[in-house]
DNA sequence: TCGCTATTTGAATAGACACTCTAATTTGAA
DNA sequence: TTCAAATTAGAGTGTCTATTCAAATAGCGA
């Protein structure tokens, strides 16, 4: 293969740059500390690169992905799905979990394409709550529904947001009894 | 009062320091933006501050107090009343909220000292609410009293999160059915 | 082996940053 | 009014940042 160094190195530093974002943040998140961890220099980092921003951006496509699998089946999954779904995430990829959560809040880098990104993930995985809430409990009404679904999702970062600064949080726990919560009559 | 001048430029750069922060993030609370907004040099700024660090600790120490007001009345507070004072503070001091989350998670500042201060006072929220809660319901044993003072703090970060992301949250709506909540039989 | 291209290097650039310092100015107390 | 202290201005420092680029090297296909 022609270019496999490249592709090698590519990986090298989506990895290295993963494990920054974790320890040191959003922003200890230089393209030095990259490169450092890489064991490259710069100069290899923007023949694969166009920009650092580039290298955010595919790490929380990534962790986007990783939150909603298969969103072609959407129309077809059920909520405990989804929150099982979540918990894999969060459990399996902690610290991709607090960079999502991280640039959501912070808003991520100069032109807000970040930002951007991920309200429509936020908007699309809001819907896809309410979707497979609608099909299990068909004895509620639309704005019950709506209602519910707006404070699974909530609740499920939060719990998320909890986790990130008290590990010892039982985050599987709590999510799934979120499942069995109903108003009080 | 011999450093009148000196206490009126102080109070400016805090308050152009957080309308600076709810303009344009963490990233964007530059000394520079806060002096320019301020109508004032670097030098007043730094006759006024040690650091940088210093402004931003002082209006991380006031949204502290703003989200758990009379710390002397723990033992007597109710969750209703606790609750209210967090809905007070999201929705009078938005950016503020802001800041508060995105320095739980991110790390806040170089030595950790902010992170070590909100973790502390994460602490002791959770064991506010939990003592609020055995008050309120002496019908649930700790370990169930403990289980839901923990998802309620967590649900509420989560919806301000969530309404720091989609402002059309009706995060007060949310918040106080909360308080209505039961796990399902 | 040779040649071409992909890749890497290492130095250089330009801008932003927090912070410092000295000299000028203002201000309040006497 | 006088004067010393408080305050401010404004230029300057050094460090860190992302990014560029010409030159050196490495490695694959023929």
């Amino acid at each position: 293969m022609r270019n496999r160094a490249g592709l090698e190195t590519r990986d090298k530093i989506l990895s290295s740059a993963k494990t920054v974002l974790a320890e040191r943040g959003l922003d200890g998140l230089t393209v030095k500390a990259i490169c450092d961890r890489a064991g490259i220099r710069a100069g290899s980092f923007y023949n694969l690169f166009d920009s650092k921003e580039q290298v955010t951006l595919t790490i929380v496509r990534e962790a986007i992905t990783a939150i909603d699998p298969d969103p072609d089946r959407t129309g077809t999954d059920h909520v405990r799905d989804l929150v099982e779904a979540y918990i894999t995430f969060v459990e399996s990829q902690p610290e991709l979990a607090k960079v999502y959560l991280t640039i959501a809040l912070s808003g991520g880098l100069t032109d807000g394409s970040l930002t951007q990104r991920i309200l429509r993930h936020h908007q699309e995985r809001l819907d896809r709550f309410f979707d497979a809430l609608r099909r299990d409990r068909p004895d509620l009404d639309e704005s019950a529904v709506r209602e519910r679904s707006e404070a699974l999702v909530a609740a499920l970062n939060g719990y998320a947001f909890h986790e990130v600064l008290d590990p010892k949080f039982d985050f599987a726990g709590h999510a799934r009894r979120l499942l069995a919560m109903e108003p009080a009559p």
